[in-house]
DNA sequence: ATAAAATATGAACAATTATTCATTTTTATG
DNA sequence: CATAAAAATGAATAATTGTTCATATTTTAT
């Protein structure tokens, strides 16, 4: 990893900035909840499938981590601006997904290693 | 994903903030450099050993990445607080590692986001 | 058309933070 | 002991950012 250019670093400072705020990361969380996922029909927590995506509107995510709606609107834009979320129009909804499976990784080594802080390699 | 408890929230917010920095990315990425690896003596890119550990003291660190010793320590420091790195101490120099197979990771899953941006799911 | 529901936006404020410069501490060596 | 090398520290600044409040926009339904 040595010759990594500034543009490329630039970007994963983007990335792990737009992740790195607590508001932003219950939302996302909320993205990954266990409920129950439109494309199957059944538990997300136990789905197979990577593309499994759970998608919830600005309201909802707002309720479920207990944030103002003009928040979670403003932080849903970084979110969407920084392309770690999607967006799906339904009349006056707009649901909020998370884009790709590299988000949910991101989130899951950050996951895992706050879990396991003991460890040493 | 459902209850994450605040603190474990607050433990990766902490985790990604202070990953995201610029300055910080240079520094972990020239401790993931493809140089000599103390412990094989062999190029670390092709090294299947996860355990294998690069440490570089700050200075060079400073010079590799054209950046101030004063800024590289106050930066280190940051990271070493958030436990990302390790250090080892001889003589008059202080050298530093990355902390754990997370922060590799962590850096891996960052990477290959920004490498492959175009894809979707 | 009007009203209601859902979301987005803009301004303002408080708080945090990255960087620089100068100085200090620690360890080794002449 | 004095000097040099390496790293850490403290203060000061410039800039960024998260949140709130009030308001605007968009779409649907009556």
């Amino acid at each position: 990893m040595k010759d990594v250019k500034l543009n490329t670093i630039k970007k994963m400072e983007s990335l792990l900035e737009t992740a790195s705020d607590a508001t932003r990361l219950k939302i996302m969380l909320a993205l990954l909840d266990d409920s129950l996922c439109k494309c199957h029909g059944h538990s997300c927590s136990n789905c197979e499938n990577l593309h499994c995506m759970i998608e919830k509107c600005v309201n909802d995510i707002a309720n479920e981590i207990g944030a103002s709606q003009s928040l979670v609107s403003h932080q849903l834009k970084v979110l969407k601006d920084a392309d770690l979320v999607r967006t799906r129009k339904e009349s006056t909804k707009v649901y909020y997904s998370l884009k790709d499976k590299h988000i949910r990784l991101l989130l899951g080594v950050a996951y895992e290693h706050v879990m396991e802080e003991t460890n040493d390699d």
